[in-house]
RNA sequence: GGAGAGGUGGCUGAGCGGCUGAAAGCACCGCACUCGAAAUGCGGCAUACGGGCAACUGUAUCGGGGGUUCGAAUCCCCCCCUCUCCGCCA
């Protein structure tokens, strides 16, 4: 949710931004509902103040048992009361047509990002990693995965449907393992600490985040009007929704392993095949909260700790910076990382860190007191660390041998009760 | 699911139709006292959005929404949340 002070103060500045991200000027029709609203609330302010003035009087009438001149001044106020519900009532409509506009819009691009319309602009900051060469044909994992016999789509769909899988076994194992030597290294070495979170949130969780309204055919809902967490972004963000924090527990850094669910509505005929893109995936989640000068450096920190999970698990990867036009609606800033895939001979998402800026604190009310004693908006990040599905996909091709097994990389051994080899 | 109790400022907690944006205490910030500190005393200290060059000032906010009333933290209705007991249950 943007400020309308500051597209106040600069429109020209706030229409740019937009126009990064593809989306039409829409300054002017705010700032004509923002002038409207603001009218329309000094009148009726002025009217209640007269009001409340009247009915000081009118008590203090009655107490000297004055009844007369209390009767008097009561049919007064009553003559003030059709314009001041008239202008209460066109007040609301004008605030709520502002905010509709308002809370539909994404976030601005940060300076540093970089122009362009999809991820054809994205821009390679680094890259870690050779890839192999495997001296044989890649298999893709859910090649690998069917000739381990532990990785079973018809048995997932018979289950749930499309877009499910059943790991079993060594598989099974290695998901969990992922994830708990995910958590283990983000909590142990750096400094996040671990949640276990709800799955199933409420309305304004959603919102606070920016998911709804907007996005709401890319999630589940449940019958009594919850959602399931597309991440855990959701539930970990708004652990700080309504409140006013200390400086002192700032930075909060978060980290969660949960299941995932997302609709993926519109997504149809894409990664059809194997577990690149499931209704139920499971990964691990780090937030950040932070006073805003701190942003900054956060989201390198940050990206680096997701970094870091590949590095140990020696998948070569790269990491671009998102353009304007293919970040999410909360955005201010995203690096992607993306990892090698031998079956598909190219990189592929499987992390996405972002700064968040103000736009979700915002929304959820949450902020901080400075040393000053002035409450101001944090700054909220997220990124994956990582996708575990995801992960495991790489794992698998990336690590493939010639005689159809999987070498578990050295790092994860420990996760694994110490095996070596799958298959 | 049934019965009951409750949600007030950073925290604890009074108030239960007008003098209450809200007592008191704690926390916090000034000042005094002190060589310094503690203790003590005095003063200050909610948030949001407006108006004003400014001093200052208006409105709203006592979980959320609606209603009654000239006037609501206080009365009524709906919803959300918390707690206690019972039932059910991983």
């Amino acid at each position: 949710m943007h400020d309308i002070r500051s597209i106040r103060e600069n429109p020209e500045a706030f229409d740019a931004g937009l126009a990064r991200r593809g989306l039409p000027a829409i300054s002017a029709e705010l700032l004509a509902l923002d002038t409207s609203a603001r009218t329309l609330a000094l009148t009726r302010q002025n009217a209640e103040a007269r009001r409340n003035e009247l009915s000081r009087q009118i008590g203090a009438a009655m107490k000297a048992g004055d009844s007369e001149t209390a009767q008097r001044l009561k049919a007064e106020v009553e003559s003030l009361r059709a314009a001041l519900d008239d202008g209460r009532a066109s007040e609301d409509e004008v605030a709520a047509a502002l905010r509709a506009r308002l809370e539909v819009l994404p976030n601005l691009p940060d300076e540093t990002v970089p122009d362009g319309a999809d991820e054809t602009a994205n821009v390679e900051v680094r890259r870690w990693g050779e890839p192999r060469t495997l001296g044989f044909q890649a298999r893709s994992h859910f090649e690998i995965g069917a000739g381990l016999g532990l990785m079973d789509f018809e048995g997932a769909a018979a289950v749930a449907g499309a877009r499910f899988v059943v790991l079993r076994g060594a598989l099974a194992r290695l998901e969990r393992a992922l994830a708990a030597f995910m958590v283990d290294l983000h909590t142990a070495e750096f400094g996040y600490v671990e949640i276990a979170p709800p799955l199933l949130v409420r309305s304004e969780a959603v919102y606070g985040v920016g998911q709804l309204p907007k996005f709401e055919d890319d999630l589940f809902r449940t019958t009594d009007g919850r959602w399931l967490i597309s991440t855990a972004e959701v539930s970990l963000t708004n652990l700080v929704r309504e409140r006013i924090l200390r400086e002192a527990d700032l930075p909060m850094r978060l980290t969660a392993d949960t299941p995932c669910f997302r609709s993926e509505a519109g997504a149809a005929g894409r990664d059809t095949r194997g577990m690149m893109r499931m209704h139920q995936f499971r990964k691990v989640e780090l937030v950040s909260v932070v006073a805003p000068e701190e942003s900054a450096a956060e989201h390198e920190r940050m990206t680096a700790c997701a970094e870091e999970v590949l590095r140990r698990l020696e998948l070569p990867f790269r990491t671009m910076l998102l353009c304007a036009g293919d970040m999410g609606a909360a955005a201010r800033r995203t690096y992607d990382l993306e990892v090698w895939l031998p079956s598909e001979g190219r990189y592929r998402e499987i992390s996405s860190c972002s700064s968040c800026g103000d736009y979700q604190a915002r929304r959820m009310n949450a902020r901080y007191r400075t040393a000053d004693g002035r409450n101001l908006p944090v700054h909220t990040l997220n990124g994956s660390g990582l996708a575990v599905g995801r992960t495991m996909v790489a794992l698998l091709e990336n690590h493939q041998q010639a005689d159809a097994s999987v070498v578990i990389p050295p790092a994860l051994r420990p996760w694994m009760g110490g095996m070596e080899r799958i298959g």
